[in-house]
DNA sequence: CTGAAAGCGCTAACAA
DNA sequence: TTGTTAGCGCTTTCAG
């Protein structure tokens, strides 16, 4: 491994000539230059970032906390972070926190560590202190950190407001609510797109039956006995409001008991990850802008790396997905 | 930030001392320890790793390259690896190729900046040059290096068999044999499943249509425009092996033109990733390993940075997996 | 057992 | 324009 130190012996220049020459800051002879790169070349020197970073005391790096990568919205979410992140010049660490035991906390180290400039964190599992007791760039999504961290969502409130409003218009009576069961109290997320929904319909005289699973998993198979299980408890209702986790077995699970769900309910999905649009019937649906969101998570944060003022809140706009499963 | 000097001094003792006690390595007298862990304590001290990477020329980092997050395979491997290295005590960094200009060489750089320990790779878009001047870590996936590279990667040829031997046991006489173009040639890819299952089954007298598409593409549309025109330029096809995004919407867009498939036609997908599971009906075909092929990589990487020997090429076995659309 | 000093590879300030 | 020097924060000899 040549280091700069070689080159400069090499070229017969002094070290800091190198180093400007190398990284192209600062003055440099053109004839010094170009010895400098010859001899570069000729060692095949590449710079260790290691020792640059420890200097400016910067990675290039941002960590990128989720639940897990095997997710539709996740590795959605993930990809276009990485995407943006990539094209403003910084590196993706992934840390994933579902199955690792103490793997929030660890890779929240990160940060005090140096190892990462800035956090991204859409993961809801874990305490708030240790979150705001750390003083550097955190962005969250999806997560209200009582305004010590800046926070970018969905309005979920007007994604509620927008299946309500679906329901209502295709005259559903009564409209099974599945959500999974909060497992941090207070936290903004999509649960809230449920209460209003429910809200919502009970003032127009809908139904509305609440089913509660649990949070985190993503098990098919659970979600197929959820389905089935709804179908046999209420056989006379007339809409569905679910995560894609949820819908989709939904969809397929109903079809697979005989049921013609496209005559007999409304299916109106949150996320409408691409899933929801690769099965047939198309699944009909209120969706989180992705792109939006990573492109405002990815700006915020690069704005507090810079110490400039950002946003304490950023609520985006959601929309809706045509399907097959609603009007 | 408080650095290891603040804390040295606060105790009273020397830098080294404070080292020695705060990083558990070399011989500290107890009471010693106390003086500096209280020390460290109170300046709310924490190590900078940006220095001791230096120093040990490592970052605990792994570069993990694939095409794309938003895939299924690609992600359900990412999740695997990550989860694998964390368990080993790496960090993942992840590394999307596709879209992204120049990205690989790139991401590549990273191994001779010692940015990351080691590179696992699961491209197909870079010339192989690059990758063997690397005279560092790199495992790749799927990927042959003509030996200079270990490389782990599924049974093609396995699937290709497992695939003909279901499509004949089923009475199939002529199979759409769907596959993408290879950008890259000599490589193993499944490309290899596809010649397989072609010769397997002309052997038998069946019938074999051949169908390109092209390569990389993750858009649905597209792929249902390929299931559509193959459903009527081949009204009497009963069988179709493709990989999961072809398969997916051939199910799907074959119930939108009101066939019915799964009297008329056998569909064996192959990759067989979680979509295949959770659609109605379940999609037959063949499976990789996903999490053995992450445990392989991960275990070939470390014993690489470890200096130990390696073996040059490792082929997992394929899987069937049982669904409603092939024996 | 402990302190001082050297140095990982690089950049930036300061002279020359 | 260039060379020298002083660190970034840490670990690791090497004396003591």
């Amino acid at each position: 491994m040549a280091s700069i130190k070689d080159v400069a012996k090499l070229a017969g220049v002094g070290l800091g000539t190198a180093s400007r020459a190398l990284s192209g800051n600062g003055y440099v002879a053109p004839e010094t230059r170009k010895k400098i790169e010859e001899a570069a070349k000729e060692l095949d020197y590449t710079p260790n970032v290691l020792a640059r970073n420890l200097l400016k005391n910067r990675s290039g790096i941002i960590g990128v906390l989720i639940p897990s990568l095997d997710h539709y919205f996740f590795s959605e979410l993930a990809q276009r972070l990485e995407s943006d992140l990539y094209k403003k010049g910084y590196k993706t660490m992934i840390c994933c926190t579902r199955n690792q035991e103490n793997g929030e906390q660890d890779y929240l180290d990160m940060l005090e560590n140096n190892l990462v400039d800035g956090i991204i964190t859409a993961t809801h599992s874990f305490n708030d202190e240790a979150y705001i007791k750390s003083k550097r760039v955190i962005v969250s999504f999806d997560r209200d950190f009582k305004g010590e961290i800046p926070m970018v969502s969905s309005d979920h409130e007007a994604a509620g407001k927008m299946a309500a409003e679906h329901f209502i218009k295709s005259g559903c009576k009564k409209v099974l609510n599945i959500y999974g069961r909060d497992t941090v109290g207070g936290h903004i997320s999509t649960g809230k797109a449920h209460q209003v929904l429910k809200k919502e319909l009970k003032e127009k005289g809908v139904l509305v039956e609440e089913i509660c699973t649990e949070m985190g998993i993503s098990d098919t198979e659970y979600y197929e006995k959820i389905a089935r299980s709804c179908l046999e408890a209420y056989p006379d209702a007339d809409g569905v409001f679910g995560s894609d986790s949820v819908c989709v077995p939904f969809l397929f699970q109903a079809a697979e008991m005989g049921i013609d769900v496209l005559d007999k309910m409304k299916i109106i999905t949150y996320d409408a990850t691409a899933v929801t649009r690769t099965v047939y019937p198309k699944i009909s649906g209120v969706g989180q802008k992705i792109d939006e969101i990573s492109r405002t998570l990815t700006d915020t944060l690069i704005k507090k790396i810079n110490g400039e003022k950002t946003e304490e809140k950023q609520v985006l706009d959601v929309f809706w997905q045509d399907g097959e499963t609603c009007l």
